[in-house]
RNA sequence: GCGCCCGUAGCUCAACCGGAUAGAGCACCAGCCUUCUAAGCUGGGGGUUACAGGUUCGAUUCCUGUCGGGCGCGCCA
C-alpha cells in the first residue's frame, strides 16, 4: 500500500498518474501539505495550471482527475475546492500502518538513497587566534548538514579547512622562539589570544623581531625543518583548543577532518601553470590574473582575479582552487558544500568559475556555497562584547551553560549537582545551537539569551522538555507492547501521526536546499502536536488497545524528536 | 558606480518549483493544575507582506523601478 515512498512522493505520483489519465500528462501535480486542517492533509494544486494549458474548465478537469485518482487504502476522502484544488484526507488506518512501519525500522522508515560522495566544509577557523563567535554559525550549520546527509545515507566527508598558513605564522613562530628562550612558552600558549596580541606588539615595536618573523615566513615556505617543527607545535596547540570548543559545542569535527590550507602548498605553482596552459592567465601589474567575462568591473570590463601576487606569493583563491582540484581528482566527490559567511559569495562564484573553466571541477561535481548572515546583538549590530571586542567562542558557550544552570537551579533546586550540570549543559548549548538552526540561514539574526533560553515557544528547552514528558510516560508505564497495533480515532492522534509521517520529506528538503531550519520547524511542530495529544488523549489512564496504541504513538514521537534533535547536534535528556 | 543579500504583527521569526482567509512564539487579555512533568494546553485581539507599477485565474514569492538596511568589488582570508 505504498509504504516505501515518502507520503509526498506517493501522492505526487498518484496525482500525476491521474492527471495523465485526464489528458494532462505533462502538468506538474504540485502536491503539498494542506495549508489548513479543514483542507485535509495534502492538497494538489496542479489542476489549475493544467486547465490553463489545455484551455479547459479547471473544475471540470478536477472532476476527471479525482475520478482517475487511485488512493485506495491511503486516503478516505478526496474533495474538490475553490477554483480546482484537490484536497486529500489521509485514512487513519494508513497513517497507523505507516507509524507501525516506522517504529519497526531502525531509521524510522526512511528509504535508502542512492549514496553520493558529499563533502561539507565547515567551521574552518584561522589557527592564528582563538575561535570566536564568527565561527559559530558555520560550525553549527555545517555540522547539522553533515549529520542529516549522513543519516539519509550519503557518503559524507567532513572538511575543516583551517587557516594554518600565511605571513602571520612567521610572526607567531618568532614569538614562540622568544618565549621558549624566556621559558614561559607553555604558559603563553595557554591563551592564544594573548599570545597573538603579544606577538603583534613585538612585531610592531621591534624591527629586529619583525625581520626575524619575515625570515621565518621564508623558511616556512622553504620547508626549513626546525621552523616547521615550531610551526607544528603552534598548530597543534591551536587545534587542541578548537577540539575543546567542538566537544563543548557537540560538533563532530575531529583531527582527521582537518586539512589545512598548508596542505595545498605544493600544488599552488602547479595550479598556476595549469591555468596558464589552459590559456586563462594574464599578467597584470606584475601579478598573475584570471580575467572573467562573467564578472564586470566598474568600467564594465572583465573582472580580474589574482592567483599569484607580483612578489610570487599565492593567496587564498589559489588555495581554494587547489582544494577543488584535489577534491575532484583524489576524493572523487559528487557534491561539495562550503558553509561560509555569505559575504564571500563573490569569491566563491569566481573561484568556482575558474575551476570549471580550467577543468578542475567537472560539471557533474556540484559546488555550492551555503552562505549565512551575520550574528547580531540586541542593538542590531554585529555581536560584540560590551567594550566592543571580539567574543571568544568558548566563553560564550560557558556563559550559555551558566545561564542555563541558573534557570535549572531555580526551577528544580532538589536535583543533584551533577544532574543540574548535565541538564544545564545540554540546555545551554542546545539553546545556542537551536536559536541559530531554527532560522533561515540567509538572514542576519539577533542573538538574545532570554529568547533562546525561554521555556516557552520555539526553543531548544521546549523541545527537550517535550521529550522528557514522553520519557516520563514510559517510566510510569512500566513496560509496554512494542508490537501493539496503532489505532487512530481522535483528531489529535491523527494530526500527530500525519506529522510524524513527514519526517523523511523534511530531511529530504534539508538535504536538497541545505536549510537546517526546515528540520527545526518540523520538530517544533511535532512537539506542539504531541503536547496537544498529551492534553487531549490520556495515555496511561486509558485501557486496552487504546492505551497500547497511544504508547506506540508516544514511542514514535520520542524517537523522532530524539533523532531529529540529534541531527541538529542537540542532546536530549531523560528528565529535566 | 557595478554586484549580492535583506525589508512580513509592537518584538523575534515562518510561509516547500506562484495557490485558498499570510502562519507561529514572545508580549497583552481571558480561561485550565486533588488526574501521565503547567518548562504545558485552550480561546481572543493584533497585518496595505517597505512603496509604486507589471505578468497571472491567483503574487510575500516572478519582472521593472523607487526608498531603506547590510555586505562585497586586484595583490588579507
Amino acid at each position: 500500500m505504498g509504504l516505501s515512498m515518502t507520503i509526498h512522493q506517493l501522492i505526487n505520483e498518484r496525482v500525476q498518474a491521474a492527471l495523465a489519465a485526464a489528458g494532462a500528462p505533462d502538468a506538474p501535480a504540485v502536491v503539498q501539505p494542506a495549508s489548513k486542517p479543514e483542507f485535509g492533509d495534502y492538497q494538489a494544486n496542479g489542476v489549475m495550471g493544467a486547465a490553463k494549458a489545455l484551455k479547459t474548465n479547471p473544475r471540470a478537469l478536477a472532476e476527471k482527475v479525482v475520478a482517475a485518482l487511485d488512493l485506495a487504502g491511503i486516503a478516505d476522502k478526496v474533495e474538490i475546492a475553490g477554483p480546482g484544488f484537490i484536497n486529500i484526507h489521509l485514512a487513519p488506518e494508513y497513517l497507523a500502518r505507516r507509524s507501525e512501519a516506522a517504529l519497526k525500522d531502525d531509521k524510522l522508515g526512511i528509504a535508502p538513497v542512492q549514496p553520493l560522495r558529499v563533502m561539507v566544509e565547515y567551521s574552518s577557523p584561522n589557527l592564528a587566534k582563538e575561535m570566536h563567535v564568527g565561527h559559530l554559525r558555520s560550525s553549527i550549520i555545517g555540522d547539522a548538514l553533515a549529520r542529516v546527509m549522513e543519516y539519509v545515507g550519503h557518503d559524507v566527508v567532513r572538511a575543516n579547512h583551517v587557516g594554518d598558513w600565511g605571513t602571520q605564522f612567521g610572526m607567531l613562530v618568532a614569538y614562540l622562539v622568544e618565549t621558549s628562550h624566556a621559558g614561559d612558552a607553555d604558559l603563553q600558549l595557554s591563551d592564544l589570544e594573548t599570545f597573538y596580541r603579544n606577538a603583534k606588539i613585538r612585531f610592531d615595536e621591534s624591527e629586529d623581531f619583525a625581520n626575524t618573523a619575515r625570515d621565518y615566513v621564508v623558511k616556512l615556505q622553504g620547508g626549513d625543518a626546525e621552523v616547521l617543527k615550531l610551526w607544528r607545535r603552534f598548530v597543534d596547540v591551536s587545534l587542541k583548543h578548537c577540539e575543546e570548543v567542538y566537544q563543548t559545542l557537540n560538533v563532530g569535527l575531529k583531527r582527521e577532518h582537518v586539512r589545512g590550507e598548508s596542505s595545498y602548498n605544493d600544488d599552488l605553482p602547479v595550479i598556476v601553470q595549469e591555468l596558464r596552459a589552459a590559456g586563462l592567465l594574464t599578467e597584470s601589474d606584475g601579478a598573475q590574473v584570471v580575467f572573467l567575462e562573467e564578472f564586470r568591473t566598474q568600467e564594465d570590463q572583465p573582472m580580474g582575479v589574482i592567483v599569484q601576487k607580483k612578489d610570487g606569493g599565492f593567496i587564498y583563491t589559489t588555495t581554494d582552487i587547489g582544494a577543488v582540484r584535489y577534491r575532484h581528482r583524489e576524493l572523487k566527490l559528487d557534491r561539495v558544500i562550503y558553509v561560509v559567511d555569505a559575504r564571500q559569495s563573490q569569491h566563491f562564484a569566481q573561484m568556482f568559475t575558474i575551476c570549471r573553466k580550467a577543468g578542475f571541477a567537472p560539471e557533474a561535481m556540484k559546488l555550492e556555497h551555503v552562505g549565512f548572515g551575520v550574528m547580531m546583538g540586541d542593538d542590531g549590530k554585529p555581536f560584540k562584547t560590551r567594550s566592543g571586542g571580539t567574543v571568544k567562542l568558548i566563553e560564550l558557550l560557558h556563559e550559555a551553560q551558566e545561564r542555563a544552570y541558573a534557570l535549572v537551579a531555580e526551577k528544580n533546586p532538589d536535583l543533584s549537582e551533577e544532574q543540574k550540570r548535565e541538564i544545564a549543559n545540554a540546555v545551554g548549548i542546545g539553546a545556542v545551537k537551536y536559536a541559530d538552526l531554527s532560522k533561515n540561514r540567509m538572514s542576519d539574526y539577533i542573538f538574545n539569551w532570554d529568547t533562546m533560553l525561554a521555556f516557552e515557544g520555539n526553543t531548544a528547552p521546549y523541545l527537550q522538555y517535550a521529550y522528557t514528558r514522553v520519557q516520563s510516560v514510559f517510566r510510569k508505564a512500566e513496560g509496554y507492547d512494542a508490537n501493539a497495533k496503532i489505532v487512530i480515532t481522535e483528531p489529535a492522534e491523527k494530526q500527530l501521526a500525519a506529522a510524524l509521517a513527514q519526517f523523511e520529506d523534511t530531511l529530504n528538503a534539508v538535504v536538497e536546499g541545505c536549510y537546517p531550519h526546515y528540520l527545526s520547524q518540523y520538530l517544533y511542530h511535532i512537539a506542539t502536536l504531541f503536547s496537544r495529544f498529551y492534553e487531549a488523549c490520556p495515555i496511561l489512564k486509558s485501557e486496552g488497545e487504546v492505551r497500547a496504541s497511544r504508547l506506540q504513538l508516544s514511542a514514535l514521537t520520542a524517537r523522532t524528536l530524539k533523532t531529529g534533535l540529534d541531527l541538529l547536534g542537540i542532546k536530549v535528556l531523560e528528565s529535566m
